[in-house]
DNA sequence: ACCAAGTAGGACTACATTAGTCCGAGACGA
DNA sequence: TCGTCTCGGACTAATGTAGTCCTACTTGGT
C-alpha cells in the first residue's frame, strides 16, 4: 500500500500557525515583526512568508504597517482569535466531504444515507476548531 | 477569495461508500453484485469501479468471485466494518497534519506548541470514524 | 527631496496528486 | 472452448499545491 496521506492542514497553514505564534509572543510588547524576520525565524522563504501574511492580513487577523520600521502584528487579542479563522484564512474552508458544501449538488441528494453521519463529524470538527483560541493553542494548556 | 476546499474524503472514497452501501443491501440475500452493475447503478465508469473495488478487496472488506455469475460481496458482517477501514482502504490514512504521522520529522519537533492540540483533534476524528460501523452508516440511525 | 527598508499583490513555474482510462491476462461456468 | 467476468498494472489528463519572481506602492530618516 502506498503511503498516501490526506491532510486536513496544509503546509501553508502550518507556517501561518508559526507566524501567529511568534506574533503572539510579541503582542504584549506591542512591537511589530517584519515579514523578513518572521520568514527567517521560521525557515520559510521571504516571498512565501509575504504571501501567507497577506492572506492573514486580508482576513483581518494581522495588521501591517508599511515603510521602514513597519511590519506585522496581531490585529486582535490572541484570546479572541479562533484556530478555525487561521485555517480558513490560508487554505479556505475545511469540509469532510463535498456533499456538505452549500453549493455542491450531490447527485444522491436527499436519499444519500451517508449525509447525516458526515454532517455530525463535520460539526464536531468545526466545533473543536472554533472553540480553540490562538492563546490556548500557544500556551501549553 | 477563491473557493478552495480541503476535503477529508475524496471522491474515490465517496464512490466506495456507495458501493459498500449497495453491497450491504444485498448482503443478507447472499447474492453477488458484478462490478458492472455497481458501476452503472452508482454512475461511475466501469473501469474506475473496478479499481476501487480492487482496493476494497485488497483490504479484505469485500470478496470477489471470478468468472460468469461472479462479482463482489461483503467479506464481513456490515456491523463489524468500520467506516475508517473503508476510508483507509481507498485513500490511505487520514491525518490532521503531517506532524502527526509517525515517519515525518517536524523541524520543530518537541518545541512545537501546536502538536498536542492537533493530536487531540486527530484522536477525536479517529475515534468517531472507528466507532461508526457500516451498518449504522447505512441505516438512518 | 530623496533613498532605503519595507509591504502589496499578481503572474508565473515546477511539481505532486487525483481522477479516470485502457488494455492484456487470468478464472470460471455453460 | 467460448463468452463473461475479475485482476491489476501502465498510462494520461486535469487539477491543485508550493513556491518564486517581479513590479508597484508606502513611509521614515537624513
Amino acid at each position: 500500500m502506498k503511503d498516501i496521506v490526506v491532510d486536513l492542514i496544509r503546509r501553508d497553514t502550518d507556517y501561518a500557525f508559526r507566524f501567529m505564534a511568534q506574533l503572539t509572543g510579541a503582542y504584549s510588547g506591542g512591537g511589530r515583526l517584519s515579514a523578513r524576520v518572521l520568514a527567517k525565524d521560521n525557515e520559510v522563504s521571504y516571498s512565501l512568508a509575504c504571501k501567507i501574511l497577506q492572506k492573514l492580513a486580508g482576513a483581518g487577523l494581522v495588521e501591517s504597517t508599511m515603510g521602514p520600521k513597519g511590519g506585522f502584528r496581531l490585529a486582535k487579542n490572541p484570546e479572541t482569535i479562533e484556530f478555525k479563522q487561521i485555517i480558513e484564512a490560508v487554505q479556505g474552508p475545511v469540509s469532510v466531504n463535498k456533499c456538505l458544501m452549500g453549493d455542491y449538488q450531490c447527485p444522491l441528494k436527499g436519499k444519500c444515507p451517508a449525509h447525516p453521519k458526515m454532517a455530525v463529524l463535520q460539526s464536531q470538527i468545526n466545533g473543536y476548531l472554533k472553540k480553540l483560541t490562538l492563546q490556548e493553542f500557544i500556551s501549553g494548556e
